[in-house]
DNA sequence: GATACGTTTGTGGTTTTTCACAAACGGACC
DNA sequence: GGTCCGTTTGTGAAAAACCACAAACGTATC
């Protein structure tokens, strides 16, 4: 059958398909890519406009609140794995009318999305030209995007630079960035999520736009290296960033990628926020500190993520370099393993929680399962058999370290911190 | 006037000349050198002989106890600064019978001594043999010390290889003790005397024979570094070498130089009890170390003279040397900080104090003279102001350690460790 | 000099922590 | 099985740490 197709032919810009498919259909429209920025909207009288297209029009980008609405709808679900126009409800707490949607491809991979706005549900023809209209719009997408990957080779190139060069100053990294359209805020940050498995350009696709959509957070650049992924945040507005708020990000950004794609983050980190470009592989650094340290003591460690949060633990790489040369056990500890070997005991056990525990007796006991009373017996043992004052806070933080250092010389090497 | 001189002439020993003073003046007779070492001694029949000569002969130098009450008695003193015989009185308590000495010069300085046993108080003649003897002594013992000052100049260049050059082996370096005539314990131990001001070749004869006098430990090399006194110790029998037995001998030496020499000690630290040679120079490091500690920190490291006592703070150097590249003051620091400078409050001093007497409260009330309500006043101050968990064990570590480390980034520059 | 704000000290009572002592437990050894 | 040694748990009393509140104090500000 040689049906008629309103939209053969070829078009100069996005702009006329999306003025002739609201022609067609007799309704406002829009075009986005995948990553929902807005390429296209026909033009029409304004009441047919609702918030939701007003707001998307004006910010060049769907908002987050509607994407985050339309997945829990299980719209852009049914979006991705259909090929044919989809319904979406009326979600009026976000400002979204009624409208019809329909994803435009190549093959099974999604390039972006045609979504008209109408009261009516469309007849089998209008869906078929809704259809036809996405087929149209496919290689006009195909040839952004290709144009899109050019860019983001050469941003990641510069990235990367950024990461590993420390020879990069404020101004130099300005300028590149000015010339490659990045728009740089005073403060950054680095961030580094470590995946489960490799992954696909396409997930690195979807992953990338996520971390794009965050309310506060703007992603500035990324990377893939292996399976981390690399990221450098700023203020989406102007504002100051702070630890917290990176921290934030990591969180949102975790549970959305696991929520959305499936994708488990196994872990994720960031360095310190910085104010200088050439400081980003400071960052870096800071952020691989903390990486590193999160898998020699994920139990100490479980509930930090930044590196201003590490607190002194930033210190136990050096430390620990230092400590691998030399040979002698600690004199007390020394004596309490002894002791704990020859009597089944659980001395060193003990004191490492209790310090743990901010050696608070009641907390340390009720943590270890045993009663007040055994905890205190064991204190006097160990001030005992380690011959020494425990009530010196010296004694009490070498103790503290020494252990923690024990822990981590126990188990295999630490790569050592590579900043200068 | 041209009097009779019976001890004319060269002899070929020191042993004959003892005889022939034993001859003169009819009783035993015995030589020291200036660190009273035996040279010879007169042979006579045994029941003239008192126990402590009888100790100085089998140990081939004068008893520590013996010297000890000399001193106290003044004997030694008055033998130093005249060159006439001296009246020694019985010192039954160390086993010493009466006796007469004299001290052996060349010009003013004192080469060694005569020891005369007598029960009678000796004549005006007899007096002048003694120091005719004394005068005839000198030349015999000024050849010794070259002879020994030769050997002492090869010993203090193996010891200064040994301290700075890494490359020696166990092996290498007991060939070469053996070489020179040291005897080498299986555990030595690196100490540092700090003197106050360049002391002359005399001064460092009379320390450097103060060290070999102490009863447990024994002095096997010595070398004068500007006014840095380095000595390497070992047990005086082939016993283990403890920390505590070093700090022990640092403090009776101490002691000693103040009493005898009027030589003040500023500062006297070792490094750890080190099991071969070619890690002398590991132990002369960490004795930096501890020097270079107590110099910055002198109150906290008021009551720590070796490496094994440092604790926690052998890592200060290199936490410190992290520490200057971070820009950032800790932020709850920073808050308090501002908030003391705003007003007039003292939140971190009370912080320091709180954390170093170890979170005791009312210890800490009564070391800053106040009451111990207001201390509590203030910890609630410091925990809402700081904005953290006073009950967190990390946090304090890390507020303890970062106090430390501002107090060492304050006072100048610490300079860095060289270990490698 | 009055006021506001934060600090210091005091009082008295409450909660928490610590300690002394006894009994029970459990593995090692004979 | 019995004994020894060290550990664990329980009880109640003693000590200490903590807290709420109020009054006095000091200092900066207007």
């Amino acid at each position: 059958m040689d049906e008629f197709n309103p939209f053969q032919g070829t078009y100069d810009t996005l702009e006329s398909l999306a003025d002739q498919i609201g022609q067609v259909l007799d309704c406002p429209i829009t075009i986005e890519d995948e990553q929902h920025r807005l390429l296209a909207y026909s033009s029409h009288e304004q009441n047919f406009t609702d918030e939701a297209r007003l707001a998307t029009i004006i910010g060049r980008r769907v908002p987050a609140s509607i994407i985050d609405r339309l997945w829990e709808a299980g719209v852009l679900q049914a979006l991705n794995q259909s090929e044919d126009p989809v319904q979406v409800p009326l979600l009026a707490s976000v400002g979204l009318g009624h409208r019809v949607a329909i994803s435009i491809r190549k093959g099974t991979d999604v390039l972006g999305y045609i979504w008209a706005i109408t009261t009516h549900v469309f007849s089998a023809e209008e869906n078929r030209f809704l259809k036809l209209a996405a087929k149209a719009a496919s290689p006009k997408l195909l040839q952004l995007r290709t144009r899109g990957r050019k860019e983001q080779e050469r941003q990641q190139e510069f990235f990367w630079k950024l990461l590993t060069d420390k020879s990069w100053t404020q101004e130099r990294g300005m300028e590149m960035a000015r010339q490659l359209k990045i728009q740089m805020p005073a403060e950054t940050c680095v961030v580094i999520f470590q995946l489960d498995e490799f992954i696909s350009a396409k997930r690195y696709d979807q992953i990338s736009y996520l971390v794009t959509m965050h309310p506060q957070v703007r992603a500035l650049l990324h990377v893939l290296d292996e399976t981390q992924l690399v990221l450098l945040i700023g203020h989406e507005t102007n504002k100051r960033l702070s630890e917290p708020t990176c921290v934030h990000f990591l969180h949102t950004i975790v549970e959305q990628m696991q929520q959305r794609f499936h994708i488990n983050v196994a872990q994720a980190v960031c360095g310190s926020v910085i104010k200088s470009l050439g400081k980003i592989h400071v960052s870096y650094q800071e952020a691989l500190d903390v990486f590193r340290l999160k898998q020699l003591l994920p139990e100490e460690m479980a509930n930090i993520y930044d590196y201003r949060n590490l607190g002194f633990y930033r210190f136990l790489p050096a430390m620990l370099e230092q400590r691998r040369l030399e040979e002698t056990e600690h004199p007390v500890l020394a004596g309490l393993r002894d002791y704990d070997e020859r009597n089944h005991a659980n001395l060193v056990t003990t004191l490492e929680a209790f310090l743990k525990y901010d050696q608070n007796v009641k907390q340390t006991a009720s943590m270890l399962h045993i009663h007040v009373n055994t905890m205190l017996y064991r204190l006097k043992r160990i001030s005992e058999v380690g011959d020494f004052d425990l009530t010196n806070a010296d004694v009490k933080v070498s103790l503290y370290l020494e252990l923690l250092l024990d822990k981590l010389l126990g188990q295999g090497r630490l790569p050592p911190s590579k900043r200068s």
